[in-house]
DNA sequence: AAATAAACTTTACGCGCGCAAAGAAATTCA
DNA sequence: TGAATTTCTTTGCGCGCGTAAAGTTTATTT
């Protein structure tokens, strides 16, 4: 690398004997330029270590690169996997996700809204808080930036992607009762639609197959999911207020906190007769086959849920059209059979 | 909110009746203006939501606002969460923090450092992937812009904080060896420095207390590392080739991969006498608590970490001086007794 | 070989704001 | 009340790049 630092495209240019303009057009596309030229420039690029400016670049880019993601709780795998896809799948169409996460905060979910703003997005992948969410605020920024919504719904932004709790919930309460005591709901904290959806897909499903739906409500309205399912059960265990022997979770960290509870608690947990306790969770979290023992779950398409939601995003950026017409996909979840239930 | 869509600062400023410089100098500091100024620019606010253009901010200022902060693997909840706590510190001390991944690809932590570099940002916080790191990479970075590196210690950068490896492995392996049979090892992936050095450290450890170290090693080089957990441990139980009854992982990921995996062989963990093996992991996993049996631990006091990163940062960015000397802070691990040993 | 097309260079403007200087207005102090 | 101080306004430059227009060179076609 030569001693004098480049700082400037201008100096880059200079340097590389093209033209400013030219090589703007090569970093816009590589390919746009001559091969020969393409040559050059490399060369150049060899030899200093010039990165164009990126504010300068989005500052006069009739559009920006920018997606602005916004997840409720990066802590959670599953919504760091599903980020990692989101980042993967923009930068590979050449845009420029910039992350966010509310860690399950309203004002935090709200400061990252402001700050996408300011930076002129031309397009939002966000999957809203839920229940904390500040809805006048987050229908005030779709209104400014074609947004896409997932995992959970709130009515907002242009398209919304996600699962079919009622399929897939449907889906396992039937296994359950298929295969022994119809199951009781351990209900998540109704931090968001999901949660809501979750529990009234259970009591449909289980009034469709003639049993009694029974509801454990969890109080607090922490993130702290395996917490929750860790204490609340232990307190069911102890004071032997199970109403059946077969539990299905609202989602894999309840069933993960729950399986803990049991195993302290002495009780064996699995399909077989010789246990005590049937557990089910729902979503196929990254560590549920991890687990003591395995967790049987209903998996969310989340491969799915992603690629459509990027392509429809990608589809509204590219025809700009706001047509009022919000669209909703929801797919369909799996069953995974493991040895929990 | 009035019709007119107000876009600039200049049109922001007309309709409040206060001018450009002083309205910028309110978004920089609201409390560097006079409260009645304070007060109209604030009533303007209300009625027009306007935002400064960042990229046009960025690029004006001497020095931005941008702070850098790579982390190796998102996915995994310990970098989750520093990288929470260091987002939350910076935006407390009025500092936009930039959060990339590297997914433990060297492609992606380049990626990110290119990136980051073209936002020009006043300071950078690593966690270095380490083995598959490109350390020339990495330096090119540190020698533009001021970088403390943290977890993972490459010689890089102006700091770096991390934890002792071997006084918390020594912790844990005196522990072990007081209160039953000297633990083997389940060494780490070598993905990065720690590996390394908490096998040594286990290694001097034991051979300090005059007793011949065992160590298992796992082939593989991925991040996954409680499938490599679970995998190895399935095959050395059913093998029986675990040379002793008690095991220290080189981390709590791993650890949990071999805790499902004795459980599914169906071997009995814990400290009692009517267990069949002993585990012990490494770092206090968030998600440690709740494995079965829970886990016990050294935690690794990434509270202290990130404080004492950020704080050298801040103080780097401050002085602005580039003295040569790399200072490196060790912080203890301390011993988290539960059930699994 | 000439004619057409593609890629280039030169020139010039504008993006939205930070920032500096000089003077005017408002506030504080003696 | 006047002087000193603070805060404001006006004016104007510059950041580093995208982008457009017009003219020039190079590559491709017939």
């Amino acid at each position: 690398m030569s001693g004098q630092k480049i700082h400037t495209m201008e100096q880059f240019a200079a340097a590389s004997g093209i033209s400013r303009p030219t090589v703007s057009k090569y970093f816009n596309d590589p390919d746009s330029v001559r091969p020969r030229t393409r040559e050059k420039i490399e060369e150049a690029l060899g030899r200093f270590n010039y990165t164009p400016n990126l504010f300068a670049i989005n500052q006069n880019r009739k559009k920006t690169k920018n997606i602005g993601v916004i997840v409720p709780y990066l802590a959670d795998p599953f919504f760091a996997e599903m980020a990692r896809m989101i980042e993967r799948r923009c930068i590979d169409a050449g845009y420029w996700p910039i992350l966010f996460s509310s860690h399950g905060q309203r004002q935090l979910e709200n400061n990252a809204l402001d700050t996408l703003l300011s930076l002129r997005p031309v397009g939002a992948l966000i999957a809203p808080l839920g229940r904390v969410s500040d809805l006048e605020h987050l229908r005030k920024f779709a209104k400014e930036v074609p947004t896409v919504t997932f995992d959970s719904n709130q009515e907002i932004g242009e398209a919304f992607v996600g699962s079919d709790n009622y399929q897939s919930i449907g889906l396992i309460v039937d296994y359950l009762c298929r295969t022994g005591e119809p199951p009781c709901f351990f209900e998540l904290p109704p931090v968001n639609p999901n949660a809501r959806k979750r529990t009234k897909a259970y009591i449909q499903a289980m009034e469709a197959l003639g049993h009694t739906p029974q509801v454990i409500r969890a109080g607090d309205q922490s993130w702290d999911f395996e917490q929750t399912g860790l204490n609340e059960g232990k307190r069911l265990i102890a004071e032997r207020k199970l109403p059946t022997n077969t539990v299905l979770c609202s989602n894999d960290r309840i069933a993960i906190g729950l399986l803990a509870a049991a195993y302290q608690m002495g009780l064996r947990v699995g399909a077989g007769t010789e246990c005590a306790l049937r557990v089910a969770g729902h979503d196929d979290h990254p560590w549920a086959q991890y687990t003591c023992p395995p967790l049987t779950t209903v998996r969310q398409d989340y491969v799915a849920i992603v690629d459509r939601s990027i392509e429809k995003l990608f589809e509204i950026i590219a025809s700009e059209s706001s047509d009022d017409s919000r669209e909703e996909t929801l797919f369909d979840g799996k069953l995974m059979l493991r040895a929990s239930a």
